[in-house]
DNA sequence: TGAATAGTGTCTGTGAGACAATATTAT
DNA sequence: ATAATATTGTCTCACAGACACTATTCA
């Protein structure tokens, strides 16, 4: 039974924060780039790769485990506010792209003890990134690949390549449209896999019907490089006349051209924010 | 300086878990359905609004304001199962459709201490419904009035009726497509407008591109009421033929049919899992 | 000159929006 | 008969998919 108070402020003097169990809270930020690779053909474009930061833990638990970038919220901090430091200490840039993504809170996911996470998206243009990188962290190149079942992202460094593979369970009514459970897992630790392919697909989608693909390009950009970045990160070829309809209205044609192979230069384009 | 330990075991079993801070953690849950109200009218059809199960607190803090249903998260359940836990005691149904929405986690959004919110989206068919709710709870229409500013939204559950207003700020680039913050609230608790409209914003978001729909209807229902509902949550009339083109394959005819007025019988479909 | 990308034109089929027309019921 | 909903037909316009064609560069 609770004891009557006059008013909220009294109530407020009188009331015991530790009344109800706690517990610890992290925030696990997928911080998603667009890779470039050099062709040797002097002709061809430069291949591209959607890839994702990861961070190798060198303390328990998940000892040697490749992790996503992450940490403790602070009492006095919001999960955002501790997001934006995370991502300040991997990287050199301001005012990147960030989105709250999902809260994970299995009871196991980790061994310590209940720590719940919730996790962010964060997307950023590699170019303007310092080569330096922060402690133990690599960019992992992705190559997902999807079916009714389960999707597989290939996670490739230059030195580790691995698999980890989602099991998709779609429970039609009665709840989310997919249900993600971890099926193959060696080098990640926690849930960070179910992280990553949340994040893989909350960005997918919001490729299609808002600008943050803009997040991940430079201030000035083919049409061609553009196209690219949303054939990596659909996993499909567009079609030229379709895809440059589609943006049409979200850029912007500037004067500068950019020369560059044994091919017709191709004009430079800027984001346009104000469109129709 | 993080001590040497030869394995996970070791390092788990010195673990010292009150080495971080830790925080209270709640589940809300925005429950909406669709409400019927009969019309004056003896041809017409009933009306249906969109609607949302509030309660009133009777203690402190923000008490007697209305809130969602909700509680703390104990240590030893999910946010999921929290949220499973208060639905079955504000309803009597089983199987409810249940989605995480987001996670509310401002500095001062509880006078008490620091507690965020783990928040849900619950969507129920009244008609399975039993009319006893528990405790203080009353289910409020809603009105949504939406521009490029704020959404207004109007609730009325017979007796009361009052306005919340949530200001949407376009951040572009670097954030999510909008972000809301509190205009006008004098009867809901805590930041509960925020969840309020970002659930019906999911909800509406998805009635598109899924079924969910389906679980505010009954087995069986006319093509009609499921328009109703559609139009009710989008805020706008539809078309027939269209209409019924895009739930086409959704749905199957059965050969009941309900004659309830002045006006031509309708055919009484059922939801259809297996469309193409 | 050839291989590559850049950029545009155009045809076609699909599908949404709009409107019209017909069917059926209780009062 | 009338007012309401139920149901279907069809026209048009916009647009995505598909393909073809031209432009331009460097080795």
């Amino acid at each position: 039974m609770e004891k009557e108070y006059k008013s909220e402020e009294e109530f407020l003097k009188h009331y015991d924060s530790s009344r109800f169990e706690k517990l610890s809270a992290t925030t696990d930020i997928a911080i998603f780039s667009v890779s470039s690779s050099k062709q040797e053909n002097y002709r061809k474009l430069n291949n591209k790769h959607f890839s994702v930061l990861l961070v190798k833990r060198n303390r328990y638990p998940f000892k040697d485990m490749w992790c996503l970038p992450g940490g403790f919220i602070g009492v006095d901090e919001t999960s955002e506010d501790a997001a934006k430091r995370i991502l300040a200490r991997e990287t050199n840039l301001k005012n990147i792209y960030l989105e709250q993504l999902y809260t994970f809170d299995a009871l196991d996911r980790d061994p310590r003890m209940r720590i719940i996470s919730i996790s962010y998206v964060a997307l950023v243009d590699k170019n303007r990134l310092d080569d330096t990188l922060y402690e133990n962290a690599s960019w992992f190149n992705m190559q997902v690949e999807e079916n009714e079942k389960e999707i597989k992202v290939n996670l490739d460094n230059g030195e580790e390549n691995f698999d980890i593979v989602v099991k998709k369970t779609l429970k039609e009514l009665t709840t989310d449209r997919y249900k993600y459970t971890v099926k193959k897992n060696d080098h990640l630790a926690f849930d960070h896999p179910l992280t990553i392919v949340s994040g893989i697909s909350r960005i997918k989608n919001k490729l299609e019907y808002t600008d943050i693909a803009f997040n991940l390009m430079p201030e000035y950009f083919t049409l061609g490089e553009l196209q690219q970045v949303y054939e990596v990160i659909l996993g499909k070829k567009l079609l030229d006349p379709a895809f440059r309809r589609i943006i049409a209205n979200k850029v912007e044609k500037t004067d500068k051209v950019r020369v560059d192979g044994g091919h017709r230069p191709s004009k430079l384009f800027k984001y346009r924010s104000d469109k129709k």
